[in-house]
DNA sequence: GTGTATTCTTAAAGCGTTTTGAAAATATTT
DNA sequence: AAATATTTTCAAAACGCTTTAAGAATACAC
């Protein structure tokens, strides 16, 4: 490897000139400068970036850690985040480095890459409602952006979307279909975002003399799998008993519930009603399902954009506080809601 | 930040002693390195990362660079097969640090990577018949594995699946079933794997008497959308002229076709067969499906997983021409597949 | 107790950049 | 032409670690 001594000799001049010419600062001469790039290019000189990194004290790079247990890498929701992500950092050739903790050492792998340079900011995703991870960061004064966010008013930059908005917006609907029992399959109890659309539900179906019984309710994983198995459970009740619409947290849950209503002879958008906040994934189209989906929606790569042109800007000295959105969401009106069948208007 | 100096000298020894008690050198006395490593877990002291790899010329890294054309992080193979790699790179303490690059750039980004120290190795996922980014890594003699392998007989570490194997099983089923007009959704055409599977499928049907016409062989990406698009065209041939089973790449592609065929009242597992390939993929369960699917399995997260010890074992010195290893896949019969209809048994 | 082998420790020289403080070269003013 | 300002270059000191070559200390043999 041709390292910048050798340009250096070859040129018949100093390192320092060198380096200066190659990071453009402007008290270089015109002509070394010339020089200087001309061979740079001649012998296809790549700076040494470690080298690089230990004399400026800047990594380059951004961090993100998931943790095995609550299985992040599983989800297709983080994963196309992460794809968002390196997209967005390649652009501005911040290097994107993820490492995977084991269970109880989370915050030690986020201490570590705090502590030992290797990245100049991190990127944290799905915070828990007393989060540890941001805390630490916070303390450190380390460089940080979140996706989603703790508290209505932080000191961190965040790209949140409006999930109150977006219960909202479901219940709303549901309820002017005529809708009285419904049934809410959230997301993990200990996310934010689950916890923020807990309270969104609970308040607009109270504010419409709705009650809700607490097992049609449920905190679960998003997948398929569990908005099968919950949709199931509900369903199985009497028919003046059972839900006659559903909010999902994800469309993947919604999917599952589509496969216990045909399994039960019902059909969607007729005797059950479905809205899914849908993150917009490449590979699930709501509007493709065999009855095309009724969704809240905000591209979870956009979130993913933000947040990488966010993380740079920080690391760049940029100020937090002024990098805090909060994303609207979309109502997106399908085939899967319907008006409330005639039997089915009494509430629980 | 504590450094490796300020414990040297809150104890009193030399930075060099220091150094080589943490790093477990044999030639350090007993109580002090006990001492060494008492006073750096009180400082909580970590080395610095960018000063380590000055010095050592390693990087404890190794890198992944997507092409942001064929867009491969939209795929959820490619994206569940980053997850299982960063899983087994993090248990080996390897960062893994992932770079996207625009079209023409790509080869750019692969040479940057090498000449300038930030990874040690690399890992090729995808590759084409004639794959200049092969050809670069050997030539300049860089560690690398891939995902798949160009050709037979390589000089490097791979791990592939036996795409062969795995397209004979599903002629062989198939035709047994007494399908003789059966069609083919495969990968893109410029990739490997694509094109094993192809002289695979052309060869085994060859050898059964059962002639191929090319509208019934096509080749893309593999998703739901373009498998339903071109699946719909077939069936919309007279009934004597359409296929009466499907080989697929990817169940996604599957699912796409499954969607065409009950548009069209026709019912999977009984007017038509399907037989896919799985990956494995954590949210697409396969014998979920409405009609669970026969398929020919191999998770890729087995590879992922094999490939991250492959490459830790190769920057350590490794020889590649002893990672080598070609998985055979299950083949597992459900319910998309059965005898062919009684008036569908002639040939094209 | 001397001599030799063995174990432990150290000072100093890298690793390949950037950056500081000062010196040379050139340009501008008088 | 001297004096001053300005632009350009340089030598050397960081950055924080590892590693080499050599020196101290300890152990073992006689």
């Amino acid at each position: 490897m041709t390292k910048l001594k050798d340009i250096a000799a070859h040129l018949g001049i100093s390192p320092a000139t060198v380096s200066r010419a190659l990071n453009g600062f402007p008290e270089v001469g015109a002509k070394t400068r010339a020089r200087v790039l001309a061979a740079s290019k001649e012998f296809n000189y790549a700076p040494n970036t470690n080298a690089k990194r230990l004399a400026t004290g800047k990594s380059g790079a951004v961090g993100m850690v998931f943790g095995s247990s609550r299985n992040l890498l599983m989800d297709p929701h983080f994963l196309d985040f992460l794809a968002g992500l390196s997209l967005v950092l390649s652009d501005r050739e911040i290097d994107l480095v993820i490492r995977v903790a084991s269970p109880g050492k989370q915050l030690e792998q986020y201490s570590r890459l705090m502590g030992n340079g290797s990245v100049d900011g991190m990127i944290v995703s799905a915070p828990l409602v007393d989060d540890t991870r941001i805390k630490a960061l916070l303390a450190a004064d380390f460089p940080f952006v979140v996706h989603g966010r703790t508290h209505d008013d932080v000191p961190y930059a965040y790209y949140d979307i409006d999930n109150d908005g977006a219960i909202t917006d479901g219940v709303n609907l549901l309820t002017q279909l005529g809708h009285r029992r419904v049934a809410f399959l959230n997301g993990p109890q200990d996310m934010v975002f689950a916890q923020q659309r807990m309270r969104a539900f609970e308040r607009e179906m109270g504010k419409r003399g709705n009650p809700v019984p607490a097992a049609f309710v449920c905190h679960d994983e998003m997948g398929e799998k569990l908005g099968y198995t919950r949709a199931a459970q509900m369903l199985d009740q009497s028919k003046t008993a059972r839900p006659t619409a559903f909010i999902c947290s994800s469309i993947l849950q919604a999917l599952g519930v589509m496969r216990a209503t045909s399994e039960r002879g019902l059909v969607v958008g007729k005797d059950i009603s479905i809205v899914a906040h849908d993150d917009n994934l490449p590979q699930f189209h709501s509007e493709n399902f065999a009855v095309p989906l009724t969704v809240t929606r905000a591209p979870i790569r956009d979130a993913a954009n933000q947040l990488g042109r966010m993380i740079g800007a920080l690391v760049d000295g940029g100020n937090p506080k002024t990098m805090q959105h909060t994303e609207k969401t979309d109502l997106i009106m399908r085939a899967s809601t319907a008006s409330v069948p005639e039997g089915d208007k009494a509430s629980w």
